[in-house]
RNA sequence: UGGGCUAUCGCCAAGCGGUAAGGCACAGGACUUUGACUCCUGCAUUCGUUGGUUCGAAUCCAACUAGCCCAGCCA
């Protein structure tokens, strides 16, 4: 009825139809520049380089890269380096490559939360100036008992009214070491009867006699991450500070930072849902436990979900990006469905790259009707729904290797590949029909045979009659002999956490495999990272690992679907 | 147990008082130089529950229920 209205304001309704899709974050940015509140957006990826990024993270990245990009704005990377017992450069090294991967252009703005440590330590100054910090003596399992719990008010610290003149004294000596580990802290004055545990005076700098990777020995007092994230927020100018739901409670106490700390324009924090995947295992926990077990063959073993492990599986920045997307943000915790990733992979795969010929499980099929050391080479396209792939030629003889589920000596109902009598198109080339086959002493079948129809060769026109079947193959003289490996995810069951006795639900299918593949000649220089489509098997990618120029060795990206069932 | 958050199809997720978008998955069918791809079709009379306000509620109010997070000198 009110389209009567809208007649002719397709542009409008368009509009409103894009409005209506912004998710919860995007629509609380639009509020902010709408009031006045920022006049820009600055966004950043925080991660602590404690270990690799995994697909969880992937959301995020993509997230704060995406909405810096929708409004123009800049996206920062920023260690969020503050305990040095747990940082490593390693995994800094790691982390950049796989944010760069992802596609999130910071540009020049890589920084490191340890690079603002002389800020947070004239901040923290500030605070004690300002009576809202103090020194507190109080060893950890004190101020643990101190603070109370749920249903208790927490107790004051007998260290919490100490003079401003003291604390400054006590604080500069801690920073110059004077103090082992563990002997005094900075904590923030806010209230020890507050309902949120995190406003009972936190905890805001540590001592901690340790050497730093980034800073080395220069500190001996570290911040928490209460305490610096905001902070480092602020100096970077982020105006929405993005982080997952857990840190809900911890908002009243980042407010509380940025506001005694003075600073101007302060960034907000907005918490969304993590990530989830059904049937993988992301814990940092699991994965060591894994790698260390021998279990998988590194952090990037195909069948974990790293970035890493991604990457080398096969799958594409692209699909990633379109996962997250489809994803979507809200604030509802949930779990998306491996298929979704999978989905993803082949849609940005089945366009992009090669559909090319490969035997997984092979049985030669002889041409009993094509000339003996005959071999002709026939173009067969790319991929016949992109031309710009162009084609290739493929050698074609007497003797093919075909997959062994594509004959059947007796075939069920509304089965179409080989069989006696049947005739099938093999791909890119000629119809041939079955005549039968040789089996060994166990019934195992060993040799196919078969005639061929020169008229029928594909590209001829030949339109006489049709068959119900196509199948592929590779041509025995010219075939290379290649590794195959089929995963399946690593993990399944709750979520991939841990069972009650501390073991884990291994797949025991997880990897499959099969050193007896053929491939088409062309297949031989493939190199890592490339990938293909081998029909009727999925999509294969090269492993950057254990490729060689002779011989690669492929690993499945993902099956494709199937329909048929017998 | 106090506080915070969440609840819309098997899985994600729009919706913001005007009568339930979309994607994945799944199921039929058409097409096909692979049973893939593509293309059609189907898939929530109902929005955690119960009340209330309203001409009208997934949307507002109340109570209840369930799940997640918090008691590190981790992030």
């Amino acid at each position: 009825m009110e389209n009567i209205n809208h007649t002719g304001a397709a542009a409008g309704t368009d509009q409103e139809a894009a409005e209506s899709s912004k998710n919860f974050i995007e629509q609380e940015i639009d509020q902010d520049l709408a009031e006045g509140v920022y006049n820009h957006v600055q966004t950043r990826f925080p991660p602590e380089p404690n270990g690799y990024l995994h697909i969880g993270h992937a959301k995020s990245i993509l997230l704060n890269y995406g909405l810096a990009k929708k409004y123009g704005g800049k996206f920062n990377l920023r260690f969020d380096d503050t305990n040095p017992t747990k940082e490593k450069t390693e995994f800094v090294e790691s982390i950049i490559e796989d944010v760069k991967w992802l596609g999130a252009d910071f540009e020049d703005r890589l920084f490191f939360a340890s690079d603002y440590f002389e800020t947070m330590y004239e901040c923290a100054v500030l605070l004690i100036k300002k009576g809202k910090a103090f020194v507190c003596d109080l060893s950890a399992e004190e101020i643990r008992e101190y603070r109370g719990d749920f249903t208790t008010p927490g107790r004051e610290s007998p260290y919490r009214n100490r003079s401003v003149e003291e604390n400054l004294r006590l604080f500069e000596e801690m920073k110059e070491g004077k103090y082992a580990d563990g002997e005094k802290v900075l904590r923030a004055k806010i209230d020890m009867t507050s309902p949120n545990i995190n406003m009972r005076d936190p905890v805001i700098y540590r001592v901690a006699h340790m050497a730093h990777h980034n800073t080395g020995d220069k500190w001996c007092i570290y911040p928490m991450y209460d305490f610096a994230h905001p902070i480092e927020d602020a100096v970077e100018h982020i105006t929405h500070s993005i982080c997952t739901l857990e840190f809900e409670d911890h908002r009243p106490l980042y407010d509380w930072v940025v506001r005694e700390c003075e600073f101007e324009n302060p960034p907000r924090q907005i918490e969304f849902a993590k990530l989830y995947l059904t049937n993988v295992v992301t814990g940092k926990r699991y994965i060591k436990k894994l790698v260390e077990n021998g279990i998988v063959d590194g952090w990037d073993d195909p069948r974990l979900v790293s970035i890493a492990a991604l990457r080398r599986r096969g799958y594409t920045p692209e699909s990633i990006q379109k996962f997250v997307e489809l994803v979507g943000v809200a604030k509802a915790n949930s779990s998306v469905d491996y298929a979704l990733l999978e989905y993803c992979i082949r849609e940005d795969l089945k366009l992009k790259r090669p559909r090319m010929m490969a035997v997984l499980d092979p049985v030669k099929l002889v041409i009993d009707n094509y000339p003996e050391g005959q071999t002709e080479m026939l173009s067969i396209p790319n991929n016949l729904e992109n031309e710009s792939l162009g084609e290739r030629q493929v050698p074609f003889s007497r003797e093919l290797y075909i997959e062994r589920e594509d004959f059947m000596e007796v075939p069920p109902k509304k089965y179409f590949r080989l069989f006696p009598g049947n005739e099938v198109r093999l791909m890119g080339a000629y119809f041939v029909t079955c005549t039968g086959c040789e089996k060994d002493a166990d019934g195992r079948v060993t040799v196919v045979h078969g005639i061929y129809d020169p008229e029928t060769k594909s590209g001829s026109g030949f339109t006489g009659r049709k068959v119900k079947g196509t199948i592929h193959w590779v041509s025995v003289p010219t075939a290379e002999k290649v590794e195959c490996r089929l995963y399946e995810n690593i993990v399944d069951e709750e979520k991939g956490k841990l069972n009650a006795d501390g073991t884990l639900n291994l797949n025991p299918n997880s990897l499959t495999v099969l050193k007896d593949c053929y491939v088409e000649p062309a297949l031989k220089g493939a190199k890592a990272y490339d990938s293909f489509q081998f029909m009727r098997s999925g999509y294969f990618c090269v492993d950057s690992r254990d490729s060689r120029p002779d011989a690669p060795v492929f690993n499945r990206i993902v099956s494709l679907k199937s329909s048929f069932k017998l």
